[in-house]
DNA sequence: AGGAACACGTGACCC
DNA sequence: TGGGTCACGTGTTCC
């Protein structure tokens, strides 16, 4: 219906241009007019539909609707983007050691190690205490036929031994790498009282020794 | 320069329609859907505009940049929430009891005990597995001077006799609640072996023995 | 019948 | 001087 009257009215104007009563210069420039504006109506009218068809389904084909609803289901997505980023960014707070997981798990997967350990200090601008420190510690046993529960009670037997670290947090994971090869990860949060003395890399190789110690014993059991 | 022209074809054109040189009544209908048209018109602008000032600050003005600009910056939006939702659901995944501790810490919290132990089975329908069951045992014990180490070693000991679990995860908090008086609280991802019995009362009235013991010794030695 | 929405052609403006 | 954009008034169709 609607279509059969646009083109008997294009056809019509044609027409009428072609006829050229007196002037054919103004014509053709007011046609090639004519065809931009046409094209460029074709063109919004395609934006316009291809906006909708990414609204949410019951959006109404109106243009003001379609810019309305647009609007409205962009601020909604900020807000959510923002929502979520504000929890992402809580879950990560509350998970601090985990989140080092990709780092640490590409430094520990450099080496061909079976047991790696990594300290580092946490810097915390909330408590800036000057007379303790904060440090995490990720033991990273792999390849090994042992039980998480002997490797974490070893690391806190041994840790109760050095009087002037407190534990804060701590966090176990195993699963499984590659076929029948578990991987056991244990990340403590220590609060290191800064009183006396305090050798960070002799601390990490007695925790070191520990871990390795306890595979050298599981192995020789099996 | 532009509005001028405007005003004045405008007042032109009321001219005309005024002095209405032999039709009145098609004249006034006219007007009212000339106006209606100018309404409208305007209308769509405000929608343009507004929806152009919530697009990034660079978008050009034009109608159909900000069309296709408003499509692209929706579908980024929308992958922005993807990513954001899955990354999210991702952190959740891991770390899975202590989302849960708003619920649990009011459940310890309504009751005046000590200790509480609770218990409860985790449906995952990634892996239904039929043999094996997945549980959180969350252990949290209040106002008592016990290092959370002895706390963490009594557990493990104590489920390394118990033949049919296994530890998946695990994690432990300890955190100051009211004056001088800490809270420690052990969350375990355990999965039981469906093959032999489990009485799953019998198994957590267990561990609420052991660390009431650990608690009782506790205090008796200091 | 009358408001709402659309497409159209046209004049004007701006690089 | 022409290509691109806009606003305008109008005719038409749909409820």
């Amino acid at each position: 219906m609607l279509k059969r009257s646009i083109s008997f009215l294009r056809s019509l104007n044609l027409m009428r241009l072609r006829e050229g009563i007196q002037a054919t210069r103004p014509t053709s420039s007011q046609l090639h007019h004519m065809i931009s504006e046409r094209k460029r109506r074709e063109k919004l009218n395609e934006s316009f539909h291809t906006l909708k068809s990414l609204l949410p389904p019951g959006t109404k084909k109106d243009k003001a609707s379609v810019l309305t609803t647009a609007r409205e289901y962009l601020t909604s997505l900020r807000a959510q983007v923002a929502e979520l980023s504000k929890r992402n960014q809580q879950l990560e707070a509350r998970l601090p050691p985990a989140a080092k997981e990709a780092y640490n798990e590409e430094a520990a997967g450099s080496s061909n190690e079976r047991v790696s350990v990594t300290l580092t200090q946490v810097v915390s601008e909330s408590t800036p205490d000057q007379d303790q420190q904060i440090f995490d510690l990720q033991v990273v046993l792999r390849s090994v036929e042992c039980c998480t529960e002997d490797m974490v009670i070893r690391i806190l037997e041994f840790l109760k031994q050095v009087n002037n670290v407190s534990l804060m947090s701590l966090e176990a994971n195993t699963w499984m790498s590659g076929s029948d090869s578990n991987v056991n990860r244990v990340i403590l949060r220590l609060r290191v009282d800064q009183g006396t003395e305090w050798d960070e890399a002799a601390f990490q190789e007695a925790v070191r020794r520990v871990v390795a110690d306890l595979a050298l014993n599981n192995c020789r059991n099996q």
